[in-house]
DNA sequence: AGGAAATGCGACTAATCAGTCGTATTTCTA
DNA sequence: TAGAAATACGACTGATTAGTCGCATTTCCT
C-alpha cells in the first residue's frame, strides 16, 4: 500500500550537448547540496533548479519526476561502495577474516565521511524504494558476498551460507548507518569498525 | 540542518471526560489504520480524522500537530516492546545467553506482527525523530541492555560493554526491521532468530 | 433547571509543491 | 548563413496539506 512510484525513474532524455551535461551535473550536484543542508522534506525541485542555477523546465528535460533526482544519487553511491566492497572481497592474497575487517572499516568510514547527505537519502527513501531499479541494485552485492563467503566457509552448506550473508551485510549496512547518524572522531570509527569485524568473525568461527 | 520540529510533541490537553478519553483513542487506533493502508506520505490529519469519525478541530484540542500523533504511536510501541525485552532479560532463572535467544525470537516476531504500521512510523520518522522525547525514551533500553552484559560478561571493562551493548541492540533493532520488511512464515522467522543469536552469542563468547 | 465549562465541529486560510507548456535562445548542419 | 533541432526558460495550474477559529453541542455542577 505505501504507495508505488507510477511513474519510471530511469532518465527521461539523454543528454547530448555538452550544454545539457554540464546541466545534468549541475543538477545532481545541487540536489546532494540540498539534501545535505535542507534535510528531505525541504527537497524540492524547484530548489534544486534554483541552486545548479538552472530551470524547474529544464530539470525536467533530463529527470521525469523528483524520485528520479534522488535514485540517481542513491544509485551513483551504491555502484561506488559497491565497487568498493567488491574490491576488498576479492583481494585473494589476504585470508577472508581479514579481508572481512579492511571492508567493515571501510564501509564505516565511507558511511561517515558523507552522513549528512546519506540520512537526508535515508528519509527520502519512501520515495524512490520500491522501484525495480532499486532491488536490482541490491541484488549485486548479495552474490558478492555469497562468493565471498563460499571461500570463508567452505564445509557450510548453501541455506546457512545464505543467511550469514544476509546477516552480516544487513547488519553492517544498518549499523554503519546507525552509527554514523551521530558526528564521530576517526579514533571512534577504528573502534566501533574493529568491534563490529570482531563479531562477524566470531560468528564465522563458529559456523566453520 | 534537516528541519528540527518547532513545537512540542507531548500532549495538548488531557482529555477528562469519558467522551474525550474515547475521543483520543478512536484517533490513535485510526491513525495505526491510516498508517498501515495508507503509508506514511498519505498519512494527513484530515485522513486520520475522518477515519476516526471525528473532526481535524477535534484532533487538534488532544495533539497539538501532526508529528505528536506519529510520536505517541511509536512511545507507545518502545513502551511495549521495552516492558518485553526487560521482562525477558531480568529472568534471572535462566542463563544469560538463553534469555538473549528468547530475546532475538520475542522480539523479531513482534517486529513481524505489525510490520505494516512500523515501516510506514520508520518511514515518517523524520517528523518526530529529533524530539527530545524520543532520545530519552531511547536511553532506557541501553540502560537495560547494559545491565544484562554485567551478568553476561562479568569480566570484561565497561566500554567493551557499552559497545558489546550497541552493536547487539544496534543490530538486532535494524536487522529486525529490515527483516520484517518482507513478508515471513513463523518457520522463517525461527530460523532467522536463531541465527541471529547465534551471531551474538558467538561474540559474546570471544569477549568472555 | 440553568449557567458555566468542556468538548466537538468543519469551512477556511495560507502555504507548498510537482509537473506542464508555450516561447525564447542556442547549437548544429548543410 | 539559414533553417532545423536541441535546449533552456519560468510563469502557471491543479492539487494537497497543516493548522485555526468562531460557533454549536454536550456534560457538569449546584
Amino acid at each position: 500500500m505505501p504507495d508505488r512510484p507510477k511513474a519510471r525513474i530511469s532518465a527521461r532524455k539523454q543528454p547530448s550537448q555538452a550544454r545539457s551535461r554540464e546541466l545534468v551535473s549541475a543538477i545532481l550536484e545541487a540536489a546532494v547540496q540540498v539534501l545535505a543542508t535542507e534535510g528531505a522534506p525541504r527537497f524540492t525541485t524547484a530548489r534544486v533548479a534554483e541552486r545548479a542555477g538552472v530551470s524547474v523546465g529544464s530539470l525536467y528535460q533530463y529527470f521525469p519526476n523528483k524520485a528520479a533526482i534522488l535514485f540517481r544519487l542513491q544509485s551513483d553511491e551504491w555502484q561506488e561502495t559497491g565497487a568498493l566492497m567488491r574490491a576488498i572481497l576479492e583481494d585473494r592474497a589476504r585470508p577472508p577474516q581479514e579481508r572481512l575487517r579492511r571492508l567493515v572499516h571501510a564501509f564505516v568510514r565511507s558511511e561517515c565521511e558523507e552522513a549528512g547527505m546519506r540520512g537526508a537519502l535515508d528519509d527520502a527513501a519512501p520515495l524512490y524504494r520500491d522501484a525495480p531499479e532499486a532491488r536490482q541494485a541490491r541484488a549485486s552485492v548479495e552474490r558478492s558476498a555469497e562468493a565471498f563467503l563460499r571461500e570463508a566457509l567452505p564445509r557450510a552448506d548453501d541455506a546457512t551460507r545464505a543467511l550469514a550473508a544476509e546477516l552480516i551485510t544487513g547488519a553492517l549496512a544498518a549499523l554503519g548507518k546507525r552509527f554514523s547518524e551521530a558526528p564521530r572522531t576517526p579514533a571512534e570509527v577504528e573502534v566501533y569498525s574493529d568491534a563490529m569485524a570482531d563479531m562477524f568473525c566470531a560468528y564465522l568461527d563458529r559456523l566453520r
